[in-house]
DNA sequence: CTTCCCAAAATTGGATCCAAGAAGATTTGC
DNA sequence: GCAAATCTTCTTGGATCCAATTTTGGGAAG
């Protein structure tokens, strides 16, 4: 799609294994806090070491891993309170697109993101993949009808820098959850539709916020259930 | 100052070394657009080519340097839209800094911003480091009353993505310029006092949006004149 | 004179090598 | 028997090596 993006393209190779550890890191395959050796990834993703350095020191700008000099690098645990932190930002950058939505949206654009959020109507389906790239659908979608790049990038970099995102988790937790992301989506569809910019960017504000409080209470939850076992 | 900051330190020569390169790119002592050879960097800093890769991986990451797969790095030529865009958000970044700000400001907190942006009031003498040095710290300085690290990364991270920044052009160019941002701080300062959150906000936006402005423009006259000179 | 093609030089990218540092195990001293 | 020091092993970090791709310069053909 991108033709004059300002993305950098970078080496190919480099950005295959920075993308496979991030996934494995994302889906949980290499877990919270652990250690990453270079030999070890090397090895499993079948190049040699030093790709694999440049990648983990692309993970590392992101905040994905962290490096200590002589130690190696390993998954970052976040803090509830970066959790909460990342997310106040997000709100508000999510606000913002949401505000310049309101004046670019066409009847086309609100469509599918009606169609992509039916996909999250809760009852139907137990949660599954199709349901958690719905779940992202929404947000880049409204990314692109802001049209903002640099916007859309910032919101980005902000959702993979904590190793598991509302995405995977909020859906899966309890029901309940899933109900009410739902019909938080449903309440900004609808402001929306009222063309109110303010209205759209408390219910946006609103939804990310809650979602991010969700994120860190799963984070407080897990580092008291760590050490017990 | 940070101890349990969420700063990643990683190995101290890869740091010293994109420190080093990015600063020669901001300073201008290596123009907008230049090839950036590795074999070159390597020895004008004294290392080999190993850190200088790893070095320009992060700063690509930070979008500062363009690598094409195999013709090297290039300083990233920003087109205008671009610091449009960044600076329309860095704008709803501020704003929130400020809105933050206002509720955890102390007494000793504002004077020591009135006495940062004293260093700037205009007349005394022509710009130099000092004076830039006191422009970032006016706003670093709300940065750290705002109390929100990820809200400072991410509007430093946005500073640093272009190779020239505000502070660095806009004490420079029109003595017009400088006026104007003297006075936009002291609106800052003033609406600071009164306590009104969308006060300071839009105080902050309009300075941020209109150095951003300030700074596109800059772009535009480069491009145009780039090719004549 | 321009354009296309081919070859040589230069540069990047990946792999390997070697040193330096850290963690862990073993041994030695008390 | 315990603690401290040392030695071994493992891992990272920097340097070097080699292949692959790009670029550039020269030459030949149109």
């Amino acid at each position: 799609m991108d033709t004059a993006s300002p993305a950098t393209s970078s080496s190919a190779l480099v950005d295959e294994t920075a993308a496979a550890i991030r996934a494995r890191i994302m889906s949980g395959e290499i877990p919270i806090g652990a250690q990453l050796r270079q030999a070890e990834l090397a090895k499993t993703l079948g190049v040699s070491r030093t790709p694999v350095r440049e990648a983990l020191r692309q993970l590392q700008t992101g905040g994905l891993i962290e490096v200590v000099p002589n130690r190696g690098a390993v998954v970052r645990v976040p803090a509830p309170w970066e959790v909460r932190e990342a997310y106040e930002v997000r709100a508000e950058l999510e606000g913002l697109a949401c505000v310049r939505a309101v004046r670019r949206i066409t009847r086309d654009g609100l469509g599918e993101l009606r169609a992509t959020n039916e996909l999250l109507r809760p009852g139907d389906a137990p949660p599954n993949a199709a349901s958690h790239a719905a779940n992202d659908r929404f947000h880049t979608l409204i990314h692109e009808i802001a049209g903002n790049e640099r916007l859309a990038r910032v919101i980005r970099e902000i959702n993979e820098a904590f190793p598991r995102n509302v995405s995977a988790l909020v859906l899966q937790e309890h029901p309940r959850h899933r109900d009410d992301n739902f019909a938080e989506h449903e309440r900004i569809l609808a402001a929306l539709q009222t063309e109110d910019p303010d209205l759209v960017r408390r219910e946006m504000q609103s939804h990310v916020i809650s979602a991010g409080e969700q994120l860190a209470r799963w984070y407080e939850r897990r580092s008291a259930t760590v050490f017990r076992g």
